[in-house]
RNA sequence: GCCGAUGUGGCGAAAUGGCAGACGCAACGGACUUAAAAUCCGUUUCCGGUAACCCGGAGUGCGGGUUCGAGUCCCGCCAUCGGCACCA
């Protein structure tokens, strides 16, 4: 960097600041029970998605959320909060596996090397993280704990009535493996050849693995589940309580994706016992249903298919098996599907219809079979229209007169509607609006035990299992073909040492490689998957009540006193990026769940308040990326501006939550704001050096600045509260613009200011507190231990106020009026003005409106 | 297609239904300086008029509406971004 003089100096100031931070422990939150805790004082708890740690470092876009974080933890201790605000790392995961098979690194020190540079860089910015918190998700001290929460879900099942998770030992039934909320099933599953691995639906992007791009293929594999969807229903309703975006609500409802409807079964033609099941919503449209569909994976479509289709349903479904979710799906524009020849009967008129196979029709939602009702589905019209399949109206806009009968089946062209409106031909309905209609059939089809109410979700369960080698295994043996708990006992259960990490090809996990390891036991093995990514951040929070605990995932004082509070969720402000709108929040509020059912937590929702913040752009108003070379790096703009700046700034940009471009001029301005704060107090000497202002002296502050300073802290702190920062920032400025003009700088003032701007630009405002403690020493200590400034409302009444004369909705003049003047004063004093009287000459005054303290608004034609 | 968010100067943005553009950036002009940087002061939505103080008009994506008064509320569009997407 050049040798052009700083602004003020940042680099002095900045890491001395640190070190005293670090020496004297200075943002350690004591946990109930210890010495230093004091009960009397309300908790907060602020929470930041913890990162993981790449090898790349921080970006810009890191800080923002956690520097929102850092202003309302240092906030909220002014305000006499214990403040829980801890940092860790995300560490298990796939880059760092990636890497150690190019480099044959073992994970585990890039790991560790990552974080160490990503812990620098979080000191560099002067975060009050309370560092002896810091959790990393691949400590064994950590993953011990993850896998007994593991072993506490494999260990449950969801009663269906309480609607709670219960230890499996309440469940009464006969084969408890299949009520576990963690079991093992073959599923098709996103197999990724190159990758060696299966991806969770999730992971797999337009057919593609999210990581690196390559295709993915389904394939079915045994895979361990999580029951998550047993709680689809309590994940939706107490979503309820939470002061979450209602856009992130709103995604998280979608992806549940509840629907109401009907089961309704159809017998087989020449088949007794049970017939083929299927979901609808519209069950006022089983009159229109003139064939059915099954999923080609369906296991019925052996049985149903006759001997003349056998070959035809035989090789549509190789078809189908080889072909990946994107040709499936994003690719197939025309539906697809064969006859299996064999028939099923309506249930409301005895009809026999055909019964088809195609790919439209997913194995994975309802029963994977459906009655198709091309009238009204526009799905199973296309599919009808193709294949000249019969379509029978049986809703229509209007009611009409009973006819008796049924129309006959028109043959296609006919048009389709979706709508609700009224039943038509359909005898035990006609003429009844559709949701009427829905409710009397579906009772109809109760009463004669051919279907009931049901509520479907588009929720699946959690595949749990990852074919890796850098997560943690599952406390998990086979023996004779069967799974079993390891006991706790024998947790932490460690990844073996290994230095092939490769993926063995087969779909087999790495940790097979490890002949000894996986050997458990004679006649018993080890389980060789391990558990995803999510597994770790799913209770991290938890966690961090109680870091060190060794004897339990969390202890109860500290859960209840952290994880506590009034409302249904523990975490008082959580912070993070949309990318876990959904999986991230979705998992660890069904974990939490789970502990809390079975006694462990005392809240039923892990996060209160959740707030995104936006991505930050690149300066071409682009995604920041390498390719693009417009990344910024944040330790670039420290050396440059000081860390207080490059806060300060990332908070000055725009809204929180909203997407914003970097602007290195505006970090400047920033910057000038904070040096104009400095020189408030400081001038240089002959020598060059910064030494206290003579101006700066126990003196009142002139009137006028007096209230600009009350406005400031009120404006201020509720700024806080609503995360309106860049707001905030700008009524300092106008602050500090108005105490510059001063000719005597007010000690009181400037220590207000210090107080109002710590949370922003902790390093110069605490150099400065304490060199005015120096000279005027008021012995309250250190800035950080300042309470937060309350304001006087009285400061911020004014005596007179400007009215503005408006005539027609037109601003014509101001006037200035005593705050107390009766409105028909000031009409009067409005209606004299000359300019208001040359605006409605010739015109008749029809109306006055006076809005007291604001304006008059003069009506006249 | 469905769900959600956003749209205001050259740029980032601000505005309990009540003076649109606070605050900052950039630009321009001035002061200080031998000079530059830094700093300080001023101007800056657009169009038109005036020698000038200033004066007039238009203006918050588009079209309607409610209201004395709309960036803000209601209805209908358009554009951009994000999510979901054969979910029966």
């Amino acid at each position: 960097m050049s040798e052009r003089r700083k602004p003020y100096p940042f680099h002095e100031i900045e890491p001395k600041w640190q070190q005293v931070w670090e020496r004297d422990g200075s943002f350690h939150a004591p946990n109930p029970g210890n010495s230093a805790f004091d009960p009397g004082k309300p908790k907060f708890y602020i929470l930041d998605m913890f990162p993981y740690p790449s090898g790349t470092g921080l970006h810009v876009g890191h800080p923002e959320g956690y520097t929102a974080t850092d202003i309302v933890a240092r906030y909220k201790r002014m305000c006499g909060f214990n403040v829980l605000h801890p940092m860790g790392w995300d560490a298990f995961g796939l880059p760092a596996e990636q890497y150690a098979i190019k480099s044959g690194q073992h994970p585990a020190i890039t790991t560790g090397e990552n974080i160490a540079k990503f812990k620098s860089q979080l000191k560099r910015i002067g975060f009050s993280y309370d560092w002896s918190r810091e959790i990393n998700t691949t400590d064994k001290g950590y993953f011990r704990w993850t896998q007994w929460i593991f072993l506490q879900i494999y260990h449950s099942w969801f009663n269906p009535e309480t609607q709670r998770a219960e230890p499996i030992s309440t469940y009464r039934g006969t084969d408890a493996d299949n009520v576990r909320l963690a079991y093992v099933a073959e599923v098709p599953v996103n197999w990724c050849a190159e990758l060696g691995t299966v991806l969770a639906n999730e992971e797999v992007i337009e057919g593609r693995s999210e990581v690196g791009g390559f295709p993915v293929v389904r394939r079915p594999m045994r895979q361990w589940m999580l029951r998550i969807t047993a709680f689809a229903e309590r994940l939706l309703d107490e979503l309820e309580g939470l002061d979450w975006p209602d856009s992130i609500k709103a995604l998280q409802r979608n992806w549940i994706g509840r629907s109401q409807g009907a089961e309704v079964e159809f017998p087989i033609v020449g088949t007794a016992g049970t017939g083929i099941r299927v979901f609808t919503t519209r069950p006022d449209t089983l009159y229109g249903a003139t064939y059915m569909v099954l999923a080609p994976e369906n296991p019925l479509v052996d049985a149903l298919t006759t001997g003349e289709q056998r070959d035809a349903v035989n090789s549509y479904r190789v078809e189908i098996g080889s072909k990946s979710d994107l040709e499936r799906t994003e690719l197939a524009k025309d539906k697809t599907g064969v006859s299996t020849g064999a028939f099923a009967i309506n249930p409301v008129n005895e009809q026999r219809i055909p019964i088809w196979i195609a790919d439209y029709v997913l194995m994975s939602y309802g029963t994977g079979a459906i009655m198709a009702v091309p009238a009204h589905d526009e799905r199973d019209f296309e599919f009808a229209q193709k294949y000249a399949l019969p379509i029978r109206e049986v809703v229509a806009d209007a009611p009409r007169a009973r006819n008796g009968g049924e129309a006959p089946c028109s043959l296609p062209p006919l048009v389709c509607t979706t709508g609700e409106g009224f039943a038509v031909n359909s005898p035990l309905i006609d003429g009844l609006p559709s949701p009427a209609a829905k409710r009397q059939i579906t009772e109809w089809l109760e009463e004669r035990g051919l279907g009931r109410r049901m509520i479907n979700y588009k929720l699946r369960d959690w595949l749990f299992s990852r074919q890796r080698y850098w997560g943690e295994p599952f406390p998990i043996v086979w023996r004779d073909g069967k799974h079993e708990a390891l006991p706790e006992s024998e947790l932490p259960l460690e990844p073996p040492p290994l230095d092939d990490f490769k993926p063995t090809g087969t779909g087999e996990p790495p940790l097979a490689k490890a002949k000894d390891w996986i050997h458990y036991s004679e006649g018993a093995m080890r389980e060789t998957n391990t558990m995803p990514q999510w597994a770790g951040s799913c209770w991290y929070y938890l966690r961090f009540c109680d870091p060190t605990n060794n004897q339990c995932f969390v202890g109860e004082e500290a859960e209840r006193y952290w994880m506590g509070g009034p409302r249904p969720g523990g975490v008082d402000l959580y912070v993070g990026g949309t990318e876990h709108a959904v999986l991230h929040l979705l998992y660890a509020r069904f974990w939490h769940k789970v502990l809390f059912d079975l006694g462990y937590l005392s809240k039923p929702e892990p996060f209160q308040r959740l707030v995104n913040q936006g991505i930050i752009l690149g300066e071409d108003g682009q995604k920041m990326s390498k390719s693009r070379g417009n990344v910024v790096n944040p330790d670039d703009v420290i050396d440059e501006h000081g860390a207080d700046a490059f806060r300060c700034y990332e908070m000055f940009m725009g809204p929180l939550e909203q997407m914003k471009p970097w602007s290195m001029n505006g970090v400047e301005g920033v910057s000038r704001f904070l040096a104009r704060v400095w020189r408030l107090m400081m001038e240089e000497n002959q020598a060059g050096k910064w030494v206290l202002s003579a101006a700066v002296a126990h003196a009142p502050a002139e009137k006028a600045q007096l209230k600009v300073l009350h406005a400031t802290i009120k404006k201020v702190g509720e700024d806080i509260e609503t995360l309106s920062f860049n707001t905030a920032i700008s009524q300092m400025m106008i602050l500090v613009n108005s105490l510059t003009i001063a000719p005597v700088r007010s000690l009181a003032a400037l220590r207000t200011l210090l107080v109002l701007l710590n949370p922003f630009a902790p390093h110069v405002t605490s150099e400065l507190w304490e060199t005015l403690e120096q000279k005027f020493g008021s012995g309250t200590g250190d800035i950080a231990a300042q309470t937060w400034p309350s304001y006087d409302e009285q400061m911020l009444i004014e005596d007179e106020v400007t009215v503005v004369i408006q005539v027609n909705g037109k601003v014509r003049d101001k006037i200035i009026v005593p705050m107390d003047a009766p409105a028909q004063e000031v009409e009067k004093v409005a209606l004299e003005s000359a300019k208001v009287k040359e605006a409605i000459a010739g015109k008749t005054v029809r109306k006055v409106v006076v809005v007291p303290k604001k304006l008059v608004n003069v009506v006249a034609n």
